[in-house]
DNA sequence: AGCACGCCGACT
DNA sequence: GTCGGCGTGCTC
């Protein structure tokens, strides 16, 4: 039997299968997914069994070293999607396998002194492990001494263990013997060691924890297995982190008309399992949640299995409180909170069958599930679908891929959804639903647009205007509550010289420097260099030099300088690094004890407080001004989520946008709730600039420390994609990037934009290979995005 | 990516 | 004569 393996070196030049020999003892246990360890040049690495195959081969082939699972990871549908995404992503097999699976799984490499013979002296084998194995780097000097003579000897040799990141928790347990029942029963005395035994016998396995949670003490245990009639053994210990919290049934809601239909045009897909994808467009506070709920049940009882994504920051504990109450321990959740144990056991779970609905952020997507029957994606237009580093996948695309390779339905879930979904929904590629009543019959707050520049010629030159300081006075007055939203999107704190208007640069990248209040120095947020505060102004050496722009902390303070009664809750990064934080700080808003909550993007999700009853938006256009085809896009969702976090309850809600543009199309179709207005102004303007979703794009970004080299490459590579690309598709630049130099490296980018263009992947594929050779010798990089969330 | 091999300069 | 610099090339 032989192996085709990916091999765990992230490079280019082995980015191909290699051919092992199985060696006949791991032949019954070997299968396709399994982890492996082979010798690979002069050194063990580990790798993934992707393809076994029988016959001889002429070569001389080395053999699979050893096993590392039981169970493999991989199941043939992720290997097959794995080879998908290396084509289409340009990407390394072994990077996108890394993406997919937990961190736990992953391999990691230590030098080792490996002990050939056991028979040494005593003071040598007290060094090595069970293993025979001693760790190169935990070796004092003195180790050494004592080595030195066996590893010139022979008898203690240099090797490189592969061990697992995270082991599988263990419990210690209790189970029958090998031995009859009846016959054992007789043999004892006491009653409490024959209720023991029967109560094993009943349950198979019972863990020494359970069995002292009911008052069998070790001794009792003990006692019975030195009879030889339980034995030991360890299981594994699965560890749950929501098993301290209780969760009440939640049953199902009766939905209204508008909810009923996008769930009958679903539950059809489903039973008849049919790869359809629905776009499901409903307002803010309309029950998409409820369709979900309904239609995973559905995908429950007929014995298959649902994935659902969130967005990061959408994955509250209320969301996970929902899913849990309605479905119980069949729900996995996933999220970055998570440990990697904790997340290599959600993921066993899932594999085991033992979870048959997930719900969890980006990388969820690869969850192992067998016989999927619908997949989720809620807030489909969220741009934290695309991760940001390589491999850039988009969790809508492998979604839609897993799907099909399922035949099942996709659901993707929006009160704003992104262009392209809606432009094909229009076309009739997905099929559209719309709920256009709030599922709680609280009519929409109202908005209202407050012109900053008004403000400013009337002479309020504070950040609160007139409108929102009576509108939070008010509430403060009446006991409600309010959400103030800063957008802080390229809008941190910088340092200013008021007399000469120098503002302190990263010396690495162009970029200006951001100052942080919490350490009092300046960073850059690129290449992560760092310098004390300057006092003195280095231009002009004037003293006039300080902080300026707005943080949520700046606000903080004005707020308490601007408001009497007022007790804010901050979020932003500072305030919810720590885990659980995010929760701590909402359920103590969510008690009252704060009246007024303040932050940043993570607020304009998922919290559904009654006592809310006006949400203000400091800064609406930061996020506007952003050179990118996005912004007015990411700018409306924005401010309809935003707006949607008022008036959740009786109370009516009011919203207060505070901008610089009133009259822009994004916050004018936010203020009337017109998604529909604003799609066909946005559809206008894409189409003039040839972008999404007229045109697909691919954003490529050269950079090297030599701003003259990387310019005349650039222009070479822009000529290649000319000659390989069809005359239809535009090559734009080679521009500088928007940021020039990131860490001494000079950037400039090309932007491919087409409609159809079969041999793209294939001219992609040529420039990455072609390429790589001189990106490595050189130290040029190349990036290639294929359809870029973000320009910058 | 690692690691070995190999072919040149500065040292006992 | 050899120790070590890192360019080059290979890994089933």
């Amino acid at each position: 039997m032989y192996a085709k393996i990916v091999v765990d070196v992230n490079a280019k030049r082995v980015d191909k299968l290699f051919d092992y020999a199985v060696p006949a003892e791991l032949e019954k246990l070997m299968a396709v997914g399994m982890r492996v360890v082979v010798p690979f040049g002069p050194r063990k690495i580990q790798g993934y069994v992707i393809e076994l195959f029988e016959g001889d081969s002429d070569r001389q082939l080395k053999a699979i070293h050893c096993i590392q699972d039981v169970t493999p990871e991989l199941n043939s549908e992720l290997i097959e999607l794995s080879a998908w995404m290396q084509k289409t992503h340009i990407a390394k097999r072994i990077a996108v396998l890394d993406v997919m699976l937990p961190n736990a799984v992953k391999g990691k490499y230590h030098k080792v002194y490996r002990l050939v013979d056991e028979d040494v002296p005593e003071n040598i084998k007290v060094l090595f492990n069970k293993q025979g194995m001693k760790k190169i780097g935990e070796c004092s000097l003195n180790d050494i001494t004592l080595l030195r003579p066996l590893i010139e000897s022979g008898e203690v040799i240099e090797d490189i263990d592969v061990s697992q990141q995270q082991r599988i928790k263990t419990q210690k347990a209790v189970t029958l013997a090998d031995m009859d029942v009846d016959s054992a029963l007789n043999s004892l005395r006491t009653d409490k060691q024959k209720s023991l035994v029967e109560l094993v016998a009943d349950n198979k396995i019972m863990t020494l924890k359970e069995l002292k949670d009911m008052d069998y003490s070790p001794a009792v245990v003990n006692g019975v297995v030195k009879k030889g009639l339980l034995k030991k053994i360890d299981v594994e210990d699965v560890r749950d982190p929501y098993k301290d919290r209780v969760f009440f049934a939640d049953e199902k809601k009766t939905l209204l008309p508008e909810q009923q239909e996008a769930y009958n045009a679903v539950k059809e897909a489903i039973d008849a399992e049919r790869n359809d994808v629905f776009l499901l467009h409903g307002i803010t506070g309309s029950g998409k949640t409820e369709v979900y709920l309904q239609t995973i049940s559905d995908v429950l009882d007929k014995g298959m299995t649902a994935l659902m994504l969130v967005p990061e920051i959408a994955l509250t504990p209320q969301m996970v409180e929902r899913f849990k109450a309605r479905f119980g321990d069949e729900v996995a959740v996933l999220h970055s909170g998570l440990s990697a144990g904790e997340r290599y056991d959600e993921w066993r779970k899932i594999r085991s069958g033992e979870a048959r609905v997930s719900v969890g952020a980006r990388s969820s997507v690869f969850a192992p599930f067998k016989h999927l029957g619908l997949i989720i994606i809620d807030e489909e237009h969220e741009a934290s679908y695309k991760q940001a580093d390589y491999p850039r996948y988009h969790a809508r695309d492998i979604a839609l891929w897993r799907a099909e390779y399922h035949q099942c339905p996709v659901i993707l879930g929006s009160a704003t959804p992104s262009l392209e979904s809606y432009a094909r929904a229009e076309k009739g590629v997905y099929t559209m639903l719309t709920i256009n009543e709030r599922a709680n019959q609280f009519p929409v707050p109202s908005v209202h647009v407050v012109n900053m520049r008004e403000e400013l010629a009337a002479g309020n030159r504070s950040m609160f205007s007139e409108t929102l300081t009576t509108a939070i006075n008010d509430r403060i007055q009446k006991g409600e509550q309010i959400v103030l939203f800063l957008n802080r999107r390229g809008h941190a704190q910088f340092m200013l010289c008021r007399d000469c208007g120098y503002v302190p640069q990263c010396p690495n990248c162009d970029i200006s420097l951001t100052y942080h209040k919490v350490t009092d120095d300046l960073k850059c947020h690129y290449c992560g260099y760092k310098e004390p505060k300057v006092l003195k102004c280095p231009s002009c050496d004037s003293d006039h030099i300080r902080e300026m722009g707005v943080g949520t902390q700046k606000v903080e303070e004005l707020i308490y300088k601007h408001f009497d009664g007022a007790k804010v809750i901050r979020m932003d990064n500072d305030t919810t690094t720590r885990k659980g934080s995010h929760e701590r700080l909402l359920s103590q808003f969510k008690n009252g004890e704060a009246n007024i909550l303040l932050g940043t993007q993570m607020i304009a999700k998922g919290l559904d407080f009654p006592n809310i009853t006006l949400v203000g938006v400091l800064n609406a256009d930061t996020m506007l001004n952003l050179p990118d085809f996005r912004s007015a896009e990411r700018t409306y969702q924005l401010l309809t989520q935003v707006a949607g976090r008022a008036g959740r309850a009786e109370k009516e809600g009011h919203v207060i946008i505070q901008t610089y543009n009133p009259d822009h199309y994004a916050i004018e179709h936010a203020k009337n709730n017109d998604f529909l207005g604003f799609y066909n102004q946005e559809m206008q303007f894409r189409k003039v600039g040839k972008y999404p979703p007229y045109f697909y794009l691919v954003n490529l970004v050269f950079s090297h420390r030599d701003m003259k080299e990387v310019l005349l490459e650039s222009r070479h590579i822009h000529e290649v994609l000319l000659q390989h690309l069809s005359p239809g598709s535009f090559v734009l630049g080679p521009a500088p990037c928007a940021i020039g130099r990131i860490n001494n490296q000079y950037r400039f980018q090309i932007i491919i934009k087409f409609k159809s263009e079969p041999d793209l992947l294939t001219a992609l594929m040529y420039l990455d290979d072609y390429y790589y050779d001189k990106f490595v010798k050189d130290k040029f990089s190349l990036s290639i995005d294929i359809n870029p969330q973000s320009m910058m």
